[in-house]
DNA sequence: AACAATACCGGTATAAGTATCCCGCGGGTG
DNA sequence: CACCCGCGGGATACTTATACCGGTATTGTT
C-alpha cells in the first residue's frame, strides 16, 4: 500500500481544526479572509467545513496569521494519538 | 489550470522548514522521530531535504510535537507575502 | 582486511488527497 | 431585478505520503 486512506478520526481532526478556524474568522467574511491569506474562497469554505481532511501546513499557517490565533493552539486540540 | 504548479518561492519555503526541522532533529535518527510522529522515515527525509514542499498541517504538528518546537516559530519566517 | 550494521541520500512508482474552477440553489439587500 | 454571500457537488492538474531500489560513508566486530 502507497498511501492508506485517510480515517475516520482524521477526518473528524479535519472538522475540528475547521472548526476552530471558523471561530477565530468570526464576522469576516469567507472571501475577505480567503483573499488576505492568499487562497481561493472554495478552499476556505471547504477547509472549515471539514471537507478538506489535511490541508497544507503552510495554507494553515498563512490562515492562522491572518486571523492572529497561534498555530500551537489550533494544534494542541488536534494532536492524534500521543500515546 | 485548476492548480497551478508550486512556484520556486514555494519550494524554497519547504527547504526552509526541513532545514529548521532537521536542526531540532539534532542527534536523533530519522528513523526514530518518524516513528515518534508517527509517519514513514522516507517521508520525514523527504520533508527535511525540501523535497515535499506543502506537507500536510499534522504532519508538521506531530513533528513539532515530537521535537519540542513551536508550530508558530516554524510558521514565522515561512509566512510568504503578507502584503 | 573483510564483513555486518546503521544512517543518509536520490530516484522511481503509485494510491489518495489537496487546491482550484465551474455550476446551480437559496437568502438577504439596494 | 441585480448583486453579493454562503453552501454543496463535480471535474481536474498537481502534490503528498508511502514503499522499494541501489549507492555512499561511518562504525564496530570477527
Amino acid at each position: 500500500m502507497v498511501r492508506s486512506p485517510l480515517t475516520p478520526e482524521e477526518r473528524l481532526r479535519g472538522e475540528q481544526l475547521g472548526h476552530m478556524l471558523r471561530q477565530a474568522r468570526g464576522e469576516r467574511s469567507i472571501v475577505e479572509v480567503a483573499a488576505a491569506a492568499g487562497m481561493s474562497a472554495e478552499t476556505l469554505r471547504k477547509i472549515e467545513t471539514g471537507r478538506i481532511a489535511t490541508p497544507a501546513f503552510f495554507t494553515i499557517a498563512s490562515l492562522a496569521d491572518v486571523l492572529g490565533i497561534s498555530l500551537d493552539r489550533l494544534a494542541v486540540r488536534t494532536t492524534p494519538a500521543r500515546t
